[in-house]
RNA sequence: GGGCGCGUAGCUCAGUGGGAGAGCGCUCGCCUCACACGCGAGAGGUCGCUGGUUCGAGCCCAGCCGCGCCCACCA
């Protein structure tokens, strides 16, 4: 206690270390599986990279996740939130392999194993950063039991899929289209790849026909890629081009032989209306091309530069080299009708920022629209619900549309495919390699989101039947950013319902995303970057905490550092208050609502509808509602009011118990958003054992709600706030104590009066009067201001007070009002007139 | 091209049919025996624009203007 006298301010750094040792020492983050799913509460984290650092995504979506845990920890609920990291193929081979290059090596150089071997000892060395990063914002998942997507366990269960769902015939390997990344010598899903903007020369080029009889314009971006034409397309519709239909053109610089066919998709109105295909480098043209029955001809190959199939003349060149080369060929031949530049959008890799390659290539598959089907209709019928609702339309939507994944990727590091193929072109395909000679095992991994999508299960120990997979399958809450609804929770939800046989959380609560304080986009690279450390450095996990959680809404937010500011305040604000309490309540006290006057009913009451209020906005996900009723609650009732009216009152029995019992609750309250300074003040309430995290919060109390109460203290606050108005406008000293007579508080005038520094006893001449909604003040302190002054005021009040009066008039001589609006409403304009005629007599 | 969302006080945002709110910033006054990361009191908004529905619109509807995001295969 001598401690708390001395220290006037909350200090986090000083505070936090300590408290965070206490929380990860005493294993209340670890529960032992026991009960059902429907009793236990459990949250998966989103595995961060183990390549990651924390940044404000992370913070705020810890924040969530923490605030909810420890919620439904302290309602003495078995209560686990499932940590662990995400191998995250291609980032994680890329750092290696940049530290390789950076030894004057390369993975070719070094091989397969031995590059395993690297990554595994760079994640041993760095991959625990983050989690300890995650302690520093008062997380508490389960530290003790902690899964990484390559945990040997965690292996066999993604086999285990592959072969299921091999064996089921949703795997399958084929030559398709895929999207190249050239950056990381793989292929990538459609979800891997971004739009950018770009401006390309759109290059027309003449295709003379077999017969002679003329020619056909085609207009491209990519002139290299001629060279795999195999076809040139019109619109069967199209006029222009009826006659040309069945002809045969043929390929300048090739000399192959194209039919002209006809294809719906050809957009007549777009450049001549007449389109090259190029079945091997353009998906569009690959379904062309299928539907055709046509030659897929690859001129470009993984590494970016033209295969041999190109010819002789352009063969290991680049792409973009090669493109110059063809156009200059064809400038040569006359065949070049028309250059203008052309801005559109063109695929990149997400991954390695490079312009993404179409290519024909042999990748694994697997096949959606089994699995889409019963993910669409969890969420249609409710089983899970997204939130915000909106979220849910594009989640259907984009199930409904869904295509073949490609789960193949050209990396090391991952999931290798569970596939062996053998001399005589057998394919074995198992968990356990093959017996005997001559198998050889596909080099490729899985994508990495392919493991992700078992993650709420996996880490329980599917497909063994644990006891955690028993206590906490399905979990709750799922809490995330919206870029990754597709990449992970869909297939979360479709994995989920295929192979445990249910879904894997019942809510997914989506965050904001937060922006930089300008509104762009918050990145390392833009210098727009926060960085959650340095907040938590500067204003305390508290503060960090409170400040995401108020910021947080439907949609995206720019980060506010004012609402952090305001959480630390809180934090402060909380702190010095229950020093306040702790320093004057006779420590022989126990907590108990042992109310003796009016505003010791008011405050009980009052924080029940806190806690109603917080209860409400944890069930509805409303974080920033929660985070600032509280705020609002410890600012606005607890420190402005209560605390004040009870200054100069003696600490009896009953006082120290009731503010004990206010105090411990309010810690209670706020320790799931702000659970260090709740914990440290916890450590210094009177016989409070053990840690604040591991105690059970109760409900509101409706048999201390008090409504008589709140009606008579909500009086003398107006009162108070109306005196106190005019005290500064007509410029009294503010320690002046003023005679004075308080109308309509009764037996709390004398409350009132010392608020707002009134002597009851005292008399004088009348100087003023202060009308408050339900009573009066007449200030007899006679000539204490300036008459006129005070007349010209009393005048403005009337006038205010007689606008008021006519506006409600008018209202109830309205008869569409008096007869459509709900009753109440008119009753209430009804008394409200009547309050205001009385207010307008005592002036 | 389709879809979703946003435009409210100087800034960041609450507020989805009955008299415009918060935090920060600003002004004024206070070191009032918990807190100056504090206390008290203020100033400051034709709620993007135009119509409509309604007794009543920041809130519902339509159109327009501005901004953002998502999805999509026009070479």
């Amino acid at each position: 206690m001598s401690t708390l006298q001395e220290r006037t301010r909350f200090e986090p750094a000083e505070v936090e270390p300590r408290i965070a040792e206490r929380w990860f020492a005493s294993g209340l983050h670890h529960p032992e599986p026991g009960g059902t799913p429907a009793e236990n509460y459990s949250i998966a984290v989103p595995p961060p990279n183990v390549t990651g650092v924390l940044h404000m995504g992370h913070a705020l979506n810890g924040s969530v996740q923490d605030t909810l845990i420890r919620y439904h920890r302290m309602k003495g609920v078995r209560t686990k939130w499932i940590l662990g990291t995400d191998h995250a193929g291609i980032a994680t081979q890329k750092q290696v392999e940049r530290a390789l290059i950076a030894e004057g090596t390369s993975r070719e150089e070094i091989g397969r194993e031995a590059f395993i071997q690297r990554v595994w000892e760079w994640r041993e060395e760095y991959g625990g950063t983050i989690i300890e990063q995650y302690k520093r914002l008062g997380a508490t998942c389960d530290y003790d039991d902690e899964r990484f997507t390559l945990d040997d366990d965690y292996v066999r269960a993604v086999l285990k899929v592959f072969v299921d769902l091999y064996d089921q015939g949703l795997i399958y390997r084929d030559h398709y289209m895929v999207n190249w990344d050239p950056g990381s010598r793989s292929a990538i899903s459609d979800l891997e790849v971004e739009d950018r903007e770009v401006t390309d020369t759109l290059v027309h080029i003449a295709y003379p026909l077999e017969d002679g009889s003329g020619e056909v314009v085609v207009a491209t971006v990519r002139p290299e890629t001629m060279l795999a034409d195999t076809a040139v397309a019109v619109h069967p519709d199209d006029e222009r081009y009826r006659h040309l239909v069945g002809k045969t053109a043929v390929l300048p610089l090739v000399g192959r032989h194209l039919p002209i066919i006809t294809d719906d998709y050809v957009k007549p109105e777009f450049g001549t209306g007449c389109l090259k295909i190029t079945p091997g480098h353009d998906p569009n043209d690959f379904d062309i091309g299928r539907r055709h029955d046509l030659d897929e001809v690859s001129v470009i190959g993984e590494d970016g530069r033209m295969t041999s199939e190109a010819g002789p003349d352009y063969a290991g060149f680049t792409a973009l080299e090669a493109r110059e080369k063809v156009v200059a060929a064809l400038e040569a031949e006359g065949r070049i009708r028309h250059q203008e530049p052309y801005t559109h959008e063109v695929p990149y890799s997400h991954r390695s920022g490079e312009r993404i390659e179409p290519l024909i290539s042999l990748q694994w598959f697997m096949a959606m629209d089994e699995l889409a089907g019963p993910a669409i209709e969890a969420v249609r019928s409710g089983r899970v619900t997204i939130h915000p609702e909106s979220q849910s339309r594009r989640y259907i939507e984009w199930l409904e549309n869904i295509r073949p994944w490609c789960i193949s990727r050209q990396l090391w590091w991952g999931h290798q495919i569970p596939v062996w193929y053998g001399d005589e072109e057998q394919t074995y395909v198992g968990i356990d390699p093959p017996q005997g000679a001559g198998w050889e095992r596909d080099p490729d991994v899985l994508d990495t989101w392919f493991s992700s999508a078992l993650w709420p299960f996996a880490t329980l120990g599917w497909p063994k039947a644990t006891p955690e997979l028993r206590a906490f399958y399905p979990t709750d809450v799922l809490v995330t950013a919206r870029d990754i609804l597709f990449l992970w929770v869909a297939r979360m939800v479709m994995m989920g319902l295929r192979f445990p046989g249910d879904i894997p959380f019942t809510d997914v609560y989506i965050t904001s995303v937060i922006q930089a304080p300008d509104g762009r986009r918050m990145s390392k690279s833009l210098g727009t970057g926060i960085d959650p450390l340095d907040e938590i450095e500067a204003h305390g996990a508290d503060g960090v905490r409170f400040g995401l959680l108020a910021m947080s809404s439907s949609q995206d937010v720019r980060y506010s550092a004012e609402k952090v500011r305001q959480g630390q305040a809180l934090a402060n604000k909380l702190f010095n208050a229950a020093r306040y309490v702790l320093l004057n309540v006779s420590a022989a006290t126990d907590p108990a609502p042992r109310p003796a006057t009016v505003h010791d009913r008011w405050i009980l009451s009052r924080l029940q509808e806190a806690k109603a209020q917080f209860d409400a906005n944890i069930a509805t996900f409303d974080f920033a509602k929660a985070a600032l009723g509280l705020y609002d609650f410890v600012y606005g009732e607890l420190c402005d009011w209560y605390l004040e009216f009870n200054k100069g009152r003696e600490y009896d029995d009953d006082l120290s118990a009731t503010m004990l019992y206010v105090l411990r609750e309010t810690l209670l309250l706020a320790h799931p958003i702000i659970p260090f300074v709740t914990e440290e003040l916890w450590s210094h309430v009177p016989g409070a054992e053990d840690l604040l995290a591991g105690q059970r919060a109760t409900g509101a109390d409706d048999a201390l709600r008090d409504p008589d109460a709140e009606a008579r203290v909500g009086a003398v606050i107006a009162a108070v706030t109306a005196v106190r108005s005019w005290r500064e406008e007509a410029g009294v000293k503010p320690g002046a104590v003023l005679a004075a007579r308080l109308d309509g508080l009764d037996g709390d005038a004398e409350l009132a009066a010392r608020m707002a520094r009134l002597d009851l006893g005292g008399d004088g001449d009348l100087t003023a009067v202060v009308t408050f909604s339900g009573g009066a003040a007449e200030i007899r302190a006679g000539t204490l201001v300036d008459p006129a002054e005070e007349q010209r005021k009393r005048d403005a009040e009337r006038e205010r007070l007689r606008n008021e009066i006519a506006r409600a008039e008018s209202k109830l001589a309205n008869e569409g009002f008096v007869a459509k609006a709900p009753e109440h409403l008119v009753a209430a304009e009804r008394e409200k007139l009547e309050r205001l005629r009385r207010e307008l007599e005592q002036q």
